[in-house]
DNA sequence: GTTAGCACTCTCATTCATCAAGTGCTAACG
DNA sequence: CGTTAGCACTTGATGAATGAGAGTGCTAAC
């Protein structure tokens, strides 16, 4: 059967309104209020027709149509209507990146935030991959008996951490010798790239050979994400949706949100080619758990990965609103990196005179 | 009305039942599985003088008694029945932070995750203040063009970091050589000490004053608690506790632990001298949600702060278990820590005979 | 001081009738 | 043949009535 014009009017004017009131909609209030010029039995013999395609469901027999989830694809893939943000909206992006943030750290953390203030859906960030960034700095310091702290530090402002046990009796100066060799060694390098210098490295090293290894043990652990990489922001947006009046919604909900892993997983495992990437439970992805839609975006500016956000809430999500943000977020940040960037180029161009 | 040793009796029998059942008790219950001596008249009549005295409540006439929140004060200082942990609780906690872990994020992450797993409550953490921590070394890291990363490493073990701007046209070396005048300046010094020392330490820069004014910037911040150092965890485990069935319970729940302000501000408010401190909603702490208790600890090992760490649930807590995590989770890292630092003063020891 | 007995109160689950909403179907219409 | 009016049917939601069950408070007797 095919879909005529009007089966995708009427299939629209579903989704709008069920988005836009979270009640089943009715043969005849889609008759007295969007399709006038017909009755409302014609329009039930369409949602009829409609249900036996798979996009409508209803609960109970006098209860209205729902959309399914084949629904919701379709709706944002063809149906939906095109249409910017507010001023104000576009004012609060602009406003929330004009400041200081200058670590990933901050920027995951605000951007999630913006999200999840505009969309009013609990958002989730997740840094960039640290796996393809380059080394720029390494230093092992001093910090107390037997351990130094190792610092690294990316091209991507980012930085990782963590602490080295060192062999007695090694010196400060020592340390910073190493430190410099280690410096030398590593600089220009991918982190994902160090596993496979590892073997030369080592056999490089003798008296040191013990530090050299945690070393490379603790670069090689930052190409997995970790727990503190995912950011969750307005988990207690949901209640302002009905879907979450249901007790057994929120503890599903909750479940999964205060599982970091789980929660980059979701996020995660999206197709790079596609920039905004929407995923409807039990119907796209595994992951996802039943009855939640996540909608993600991965930004990049300047060629350079900046990490993968989104909104996690129910089915029935404002499709249009959440997209037009995460663009909107995603042009403003491009904007902002962008011309740091140019700013620095501009700076570097002017010395190189 | 004094209270008497039967009195008394009857009201740790209730508070233990409502604890365990989370039902109403009532006359009948306790007289014939508690007090088989007495007949539940009698009974009746010393619920109802206990009411009178403020640690009993009803809901409704024919729905048993409830401990008011001054009777779970009263049972945890004077009625509680002491009581060590279950073996394969002692050993949980022996293994959990046997391990690695060596740096104090991952410690706080650790600790939190034990007393949430074994109490079966949300559990909440917050890192040690950095206040009177003494910096042991500080660097500037080149980081690419304008930018360079602060490390501070102080005597807890604790690091922080953040990215300072610097100007056009420091070279690296020069980069190094502020680095070792800045580590020389604040070496020993503890954070809380900075802002005392800031105007003479501006005076003596002249050229990198901006870069030095940021440092100092950055140095103060540290003093405050930040929102990456509260850390949560289970907080779906308030779903096994049927207080939590009722939906504005958990919404009031989810609101309260979403904003790490207000989690800060709940767990760090604690008086230091107290090693456990119970703050029973509505009547102890403006700051703690009606209808919740928080129970607290603040842990040391040779000297050294390393933390506050509670849990967060309902008022009918079992105190009991709670406070006997919290404790032996104390004794725990104190063995920990204390081994750690002996074995380095041995070392050391050794090392200057 | 303790107890048995009983009336009283309140909740909870069940039943029943009613109402409103919305559909599906059929027959008529242009 | 698409459209429509009309109507029977289904279902959930609401509210009143009812009875059972639980627990208390009170009183009078021990």
């Amino acid at each position: 059967m095919k879909m005529s014009d009007r089966k995708r009017k009427i299939l629209q004017i579903v989704v709008d309104e069920y988005i836009n009131t979270a009640v089943p909609v009715s043969s005849k209030s889609i008759a007295e209020k969007h399709l006038t010029d017909v009755s409302s039995a014609t329009v039930r013999n369409e949602l009829a027709s409609l249900e036996e395609l798979g996009y409508l469901t209803q609960f109970h027999t006098s209860g209205g149509r729902v959309p399914s989830p084949q629904a919701y694809r379709f709706y944002i893939e063809e149906l939906m209507e095109k249409g910017d943000l507010s001023e104000q909206d576009l004012d609060y992006i602009e406003r929330s990146f004009s400041g200081k943030s200058n670590d990933v750290e901050h920027l995951v953390r605000s951007v999630s935030k913006v999200i999840s203030e505009l969309t009013d859906y609990t958002s989730v960030g997740i840094g960039p991959h640290a796996d393809e960034e380059r080394i720029r700095n390494i230093a092992l310091l001093a910090c107390g008996e037997g351990r130094a702290l190792l610092v690294i530090v990316t091209g991507e402002r980012i930085l990782r951490d963590s602490f080295i046990e060192i062999p007695d009796g090694m010196t400060n100066e020592e340390l910073e010798n190493a430190s410099r060799v280690i410096a030398k060694l590593f600089e220009g390098k991918a982190l994902s790239e160090v596993k496979d210098v590892e073997e030369e490295v080592l056999s490089e090293f003798g008296q040191y050979r013990q530090v050299m290894h945690e070393v490379i043990d603790a670069l090689k652990s930052y190409t997995r994400p970790r727990d503190e990489d995912v950011v969750l922001t307005g988990a207690e947006k949901i209640f302002n949706h009905p879907e979450y009046d249901d007790i057994e919604n929120v503890k599903n909900f909750l479940t999964v949100i205060s599982s970091k892993d789980k929660l980059a997983e979701i996020i995660g495992d999206e197709n790079d080619e596609i920039q905004i990437n929407v995923k409807i439970g039990s119907c796209d992805d595994a992951e996802v758990p039943e009855d939640c839609s996540v909608v993600t975006a991965t930004y990049s500016a300047g060629g350079k990965n900046l990490g993968t956000y989104g909104v996690i809430g129910p089915i029935r999500m404002d499709y249009h609103k959440v997209i037009t943000v995460l663009e909107n977020v995603g042009k403003a940040l491009e904007g902002i990196i962008g011309n740091k960037q140019n700013d620095k180029n501009e700076k570097k161009d002017k010395k190189d005179e």
